[in-house]
DNA sequence: CGGCTGTTTCCTGATT
DNA sequence: TAATCAGGAAACAGCC
């Protein structure tokens, strides 16, 4: 898997309101921090509360947790996923807590900067992060206040064009691509059947839709439904009819799977 | 608030 | 017989 870099952004980093949309102004980004507030009072979303990786420090995290972390922070700061590159995060805490900002941004482009941030201000504060909201909503201000912040214009393209395996795709056919392209996250569940062409097989197709449903926190969600959604790409050009069963096949509209475009 | 998109849910009937 | 496929129809959620 190749990762790009974003050096064009080192030099003049700016918020694009498509990567951070809550960030049009500093005061909508203490908006987000409410947010936090509201969460701890009781309502955490499951990636922070249901695991123990918000009580332990970053040095110590395992693999998996910086993946939650990442899916943290994108449900909770709106940080869009697409513009993470998943290789470059597959690694330990201590690994990531050794990143330097730049890192951090060639990895994650203007996003880095956010989650390098983050990252700093829970190794700062501990555990107070996520139970202090006042103490977050205060420091994420000060930062929002900063000249980095202040300022947006970077084209959406820009972001996407830098887009990986991305961790939390909000449409079905990019969880379908990123979990052909993930083996990490994959277990067997998709395969690829003509790599070239874009023709790939629903090997588990049961897991495939509780993994779907886990995504959209829908625990009714079967692959009987699943399919359905499969089957509407079908007009959009987004996947093409391959008459077997469980087989599909990426179509002209579809972006991101082809090996020497990644 | 309305319109649009992308599902989700349910359904009937056909195919493997 | 069960699993899957093919779509129509309607509901629903999120976004602009």
């Amino acid at each position: 898997m190749v990762c790009q870099t974003l050096g064009q952004h080192l030099s003049n980093p700016r918020w694009p309101e498509t990567i951070y949309k809550p960030v049009a102004s500093v005061g909508q980004l203490s908006i987000k921090a409410e947010g936090i507030k509201s969460a701890s009072n009781g309502a955490w979303n499951t990636t922070a509360c249901d695991s123990y990786w918000t009580s332990v420090h970053p040095e110590y995290w395992t693999k998996r947790h910086v993946w939650e972390w990442l899916q943290f922070c994108c449900d909770q700061y709106k940080l869009d996923a697409n513009c993470i590159s998943f290789c470059h995060f597959n690694i330990s805490g201590l690994q990531l807590c050794g990143m330097t900002q730049e890192e951090f941004m060639e990895a994650a482009g203007v996003c880095g900067e956010y989650l390098y941030f983050i990252l700093q201000s829970i190794r700062s504060q501990g555990y107070s992060f996520f139970n202090d909201p006042d103490e977050t909503k205060a420091t994420l201000k000060d930062y929002a206040d900063s000249s980095c912040l202040k300022t947006s214009g970077i084209k959406s393209q820009d972001c996407h064009s830098h887009s990986r395996t991305s961790l939390q795709s909000s449409h079905l056919w990019e969880f379908v691509r990123d979990l052909l392209l993930s083996p990490e996250e994959n277990c067997g569940i998709l395969e690829w059947e003509d790599r070239e062409q874009g023709i790939f097989r629903v090997v588990k197709s049961e897991a495939l839709a509780k993994m779907w449903g886990q995504r959209k926190k829908n625990d009714r969600m079967t692959y009987e439904k699943l399919s359905r959604a499969l089957r509407y790409y079908y007009k959009t050009g987004i996947l093409e009819r391959v008459d077997r069963r469980l087989v599909y096949k990426f179509g002209k509209n579809a972006h991101g799977w082809q090996e020497d475009k990644l």
